[in-house]
Order: structure tokens, then C-alpha cells, then sequence
DNA sequence: TCTCATCCTGTAGATTTCCTGAGAAACGTC
DNA sequence: GACGTTTCTCAGGAAATCTACAGGATGAGA
């Protein structure tokens, strides 16, 4: 969300709502979003468009994503795709994908997800040298590219969900998030449960982020201080705590 | 209001009090106002008027809100929505509704709110350039983001009904609110309690925002000069101190 | 100055929201 | 199949917030 990635994206679904939340979210996170409902189409669209990257559904009704792949590799179009699978597709159709700059995600995702994903390919993609996979608040650090999370230079170990709200909310820095928001992107958006699911894994993070000690000059325990805030009635956020002035000015 | 956003915006709604309530509201926010009063007559009014943001009540006599939306977006109109949902639906079909600068807030709901809300996505939707979340008067500043209220500097926590009530004040920095006026914006349209309440709140207010103290160049502790009005039998009032000549105090 | 309406603010009880620990179920690994 | 991890639910308790109420303070007008 921070920081503007202009790129093209062409989404792939048959279903509306998914092909609706997808697109919704990626034009959102800045990207420019084109769509397609059906294997045939998607090939004319992409072609047409020269994506940089293809979000493809590979259950589609007429032509099934991998074939619209080869398609449209031998069209000249060599744009990487996130395939959207079934949890239940078999291991060896989605064996491979991973190699070349593709990868995949499985129905249902949530949407950091998709976006995560997004992102560490054109990371890759795009070589460049402006390609930095650490998103950092105050001391709080954490690599797109290894998953590692640090904490005043301490490893922190993090569950597949405690990961995904951390770079929500860092993704987001300075800026309250609800419950409800934070449900929509997190989790997979298929989800029925409770919102209070989220202070559950709120207090999670916060025993493994804002729990760490640090020993000072002194070699003293002392508690780093608190990054992730409540805002009682409206949501959390996260930010870097304020420059202490204790100046007169 | 200090601000004119000049903005379209459609508002869909089958009860006449609601339609009209917020009808008035947001016209008299600065907003140019059209409304439907069913999902089929929205989708008219909608792809005719192109406007900026649409408020849509997601229980209608015809059409669903979720598939307004969606035949909207298949004609090419791709403004925000804010959904009105009843508090007991929120669980099963909000998932989503945060996505894409789209947003909810759930009947019954106060009128700061949902104005709040539609500057929030306009402030987001409407692209990087000016989007200022921060909203001053004199050295008091609120920040929509974070929702940090500062007073010279200082950190002040309020409970989000003094959030509201500060921010409907310093929206209408100058102009003189009427506990009736007060109470119609900052508390939910169905509020049966007693007016006296404003009262309450605004001493609240006082407390935290004028009861700070700051210290001068001598190191003197000095209370901050007084931003909340009281117009006896009118209302209240907040406005930044007139220049002073020769305080006498 | 007196009177009355209005406003201010402290207290207290009811309500809402949040935090966290414990446990069940699902999942992955060896 | 056994184990550890992860996810999710639930419920008790703590804390913040909301609201009503009432006595005191203040201001306007007679």
C-alpha cells in the first residue's frame, strides 16, 4: 500500500466475486487491473494488454490455466503468473509451477496473500536494484524474501498468521486499522468466524513483538518499548513510538 | 465542512427518514447530493450521474446491495461504496466490505460517523496528491490516520464519543453548534437519552483539551488558552483565539 | 442585588470492549 | 500412529466508556 508499484495486472476467474475482490484489491494496492472470465478471453486480453504479471484462475470453464499459459508464452508473452488452485488439486499439477518466476496460491486466499505474492514476484522479476524485500518499523524488521523477523536484532519465530497481520499492520504503519479491516485481509475471504479472533492473534504478536527483552548499556534486562497500540472502539495500529521531546521547545 | 471536497455522491436507501436524513447531512457537508430509493432505481441513477462515492444500504426491497454494486462496476462505474448494514448482520456478510476503499458502518449509526467515513475513502480513493488526514485549529491537530489528538504538542486520549464530538467541533470551527445540532451528529440517529449528556462531554472535552499545560521559555507551567466556547442558551463553540493586543491576564 | 434558568462537573452504576489463558480441533511431520 | 504446532473458540476478569443524576457555579435579566 505504501509505496505505488504501478504495474499491469490482468486477473483471470470465472467466478464474479472473486474476480471482483481480486481486482477491487489489487487496483487499490496500486496496480492497474484488467480481467478476463474465461480461458479464451483471458489469452486475447493478455495479449492485447502485455501484462506485467497474470493473476490465473487454473479451473477455468473452457481452457484450463495451463494451457492458456503455454498459449500464451508462445504468443510471445512472457508476463510471470500466480495461479489460483483448488486445496485439493493434486501435488504434481502444481509441482513445477513454482520454477520460472511463477507460483500459486490455493482457494481460498486471503488477500495479503495474493498481494504478498504479487510483490515478491515483480521483486524478483524486475531485478532492478531497487528491489528491497525488508519492510522495517523502528526496530522491527521483516524479509519479504526469507520471512525472517527481527526485533532488536532478535529472531523472532512467527506462525503463517501472526506473519501476515504483523506485515498488515506494517504495511499500514501510523494508520488505525478495525477489526473488521483487518478480518478482510488476513484471513481467507471465506472465512465465517468472529471478529475476536483477531485480538486473539493481536495478543499473539504482541507477546512474541513487544514481549522481547533487550538487555541496555548496563547489561540489564529492560522490555523494548510497545510498537502495536489499541485504539479502544476503533481498531490497532502500529507505529514507530515518538521521538521523545524532552527539549523545551 | 471548513473544507469544500465538491463531490458527487448517490445515496440508496428504502426508508424515507434514513434517505432523507442523510440527504441533508452531506448536502449540507459541502456534498452534492443524489439519491434512489431501490437497488434497480440506484443502478439508474448511478451509471447516469457517475458520482464519486455511493452510500448504499445493503438491505433493499429489490435488489441487494452486494449485486448493486456489482452490476456498477460491469457498467463501468468504479466509486467507492459505503454499505449501511444492520449491527446482527455484520458477522456473516461484511466479510469483504473493507476492500478496494470500500467500506461499512452499521445502523443505526450517528451522522459524524458516516461523513467521517466518506471523507476517509475520498481522502484515500482520491489518489496520493493532497490527501491530508490532519484537521487543526490553532495548536490543537487530530490525525483521521492515527487518530492521535495533539494540543501544543501534547499527546491527548480520548474515548472515541469525545473523538467524534471534537471532531464535529472542529469541523465547524467558527460557527456555533446547538446541543440539539451536537447531539443529532455525534450520537446514533435512534438515541432516546437526554440532551443533557452534551453537557457531560463537553466538560470531558475540556478537561483533556483545555486543562493542558505546557511550559514556557521560563520553564513555568502555563495552562493552554481555552479553545471550546460556551454561547449561554446557543451552544458551544470551537474557534482559535482571536490575535492577542495587551493580555491582561 | 436577587432570582431563575442554564451550565458545569463529580459520583456511581451499567455497559461495552478488550485481554488472555485454557482447551479442542485441525494440520503437518517424523 | 504419535507428537508438536497452529488455528480457533470460549469465557472470566479487568479496564475503559457511557449514561444518569444531582448539587454547586455561573450568567442574564429584573
Amino acid at each position: 500500500m505504501s509505496q505505488s508499484i504501478e504495474a499491469t495486472i490482468v486477473v483471470v476467474d470465472d467466478e464474479p466475486s472473486i474476480r471482483e475482490l481480486l481486482m477491487a484489491s489489487l487496483h487499490f494496492s496500486g496496480f492497474e487491473v484488467v480481467s478476463a472470465a474465461t480461458g479464451s478471453e483471458a489469452i486475447e486480453v493478455i495479449e492485447k494488454t502485455k501484462p506485467d504479471l497474470v493473476v490465473l484462475d487454473v479451473m477455468l470453464p473452457d481452457i484450463d490455466g495451463f494451457t492458456v499459459t503455454r498459449r500464451i508464452r508462445q504468443g510471445g508473452v512472457d508476463a510471470p503468473v500466480l495461479f489460483l488452485t483448488a486445496r485439493d488439486d493434486t501435488q504434481d499439477k502444481v509441482m513445477g509451477l513454482t520454477v520460472g518466476g511463477d507460483d500459486y496460491v490455493t482457494k481460498p486466499f486471503s488477500l495479503e496473500e495474493v498481494v504478498a505474492r504479487i510483490r515478491a514476484i515483480l521483486r524478483r522479476t524486475r531485478q532492478e536494484g531497487e528491489a528491497d524485500p525488508i519492510i522495517k518499523v523502528a526496530d522491527l524488521e521483516i524479509n519479504e524474501d526469507s520471512h525472517d523477523v527481527t526485533r532488536a536484532g532478535e529472531i523472532i519465530d512467527l506462525s503463517p498468521t501472526e506473519y501476515k497481520l504483523l506485515r498488515y499492520l506494517m504495511d499500514n504503519e501510523g494508520r488505525v486499522l478495525s477489526k473488521a479491516q483487518i478480518l478482510d485481509h488476513v484471513w481467507q475471504y471465506d472465512w465465517g468466524g468472529d471478529a475476536a479472533i483477531v485480538e486473539s492473534y493481536i495478543s499473539y504478536l504482541r507477546k512474541k513483538i513487544d514481549g522481547v527483552e533487550v538487555r541496555d548499556e548496563n547489561g540489564a534486562k529492560k522490555k523494548v518499548t510497545p510498537l502495536i497500540q489499541t485504539k479502544r472502539g476503533i481498531g490497532y495500529m502500529i507505529r514507530a513510538p515518538r521521538e521523545e521531546q524532552g527539549s523545551t521547545d
